[in-house]
DNA sequence: ATATATACTTAGTAATACTAAGTATATAAA
DNA sequence: TTTATATACTTAGTATTACTAAGTATATAT
């Protein structure tokens, strides 16, 4: 039930950490699931059907751009995602969004 | 542009501010959304189109009640809007997971 | 008498994340 | 060898949500 409510607050702040992610350097969707749930602590678990559609977005956008990796050693051939200068600037703008928000709520919320 | 998602980050809060305000007592529509607005120094500035619905929503999952002012004192009419026990309990949910996420953001945004 | 502020309602739209499936390859187990 | 599992990406369909943009109605100020 409140899993709903859940779900709904980390809409709009996975664009974020996806792009956050990826100021690291370059990696695949696969390594985003596994770095973003190991990092978060769990609390950002993503299916491959939520952050592939993510990553289409970022790129349309021109956020971030995509190449297959050339098929080295034998591997599941892996799409790697990469920063845009225009993605680093955008993800400035989301932190700062996401501060006066966060601000926000915590003023309005209280000492809970 | 980064409008956008400014919006999409403010969805998932909206219910728990306006179910926050509520603990303080009754209320009407007009009325949560110039608190919200004054008490978020306007970050959150919401229209009657998008206030309304969630009050309908809150009321339809038994978080609030709503009750018709007596037309006293010849004002116009005032749907005034309450907390349940339910809306009560939820609220603290809300508050538990908002928490979870906003560490979790923070802790994978780093120091800025 | 008219304009403005208050107050609530609703239809239609766009954006987003999810579920649930599918395809394909590499490696481990049987 | 065959099967199962893990890796890796894709896509269709659905539900939820907030927004824009109207509309209705009343009270007060001009």
């Amino acid at each position: 039930m409140q899993e709903k409510y859940e779900r709904q607050m980390k809409k709009g702040v996975l664009d974020m950490l996806v792009l956050q992610l990826l100021t690291e350097g370059r990696k695949y969707g696969y390594q985003l699931i596994a770095e973003l749930r190991e990092k978060s602590e769990e609390i950002f678990s993503l299916k491959e059907g939520t952050l592939y559609p993510i990553l289409y977005r970022l790129e349309d956008e021109g956020l971030v751009e995509s190449r297959w990796s050339e098929p080295e050693n034998r591997q599941i051939p892996r799409k790697y995602y990469l920063m845009t200068d225009k993605g680093r600037h955008t993800l400035k703008e989301m932190y700062r969004s996401w501060r006066q928000i966060a601000d926000g709520v915590e003023s309005l919320m209280g000492r809970q």
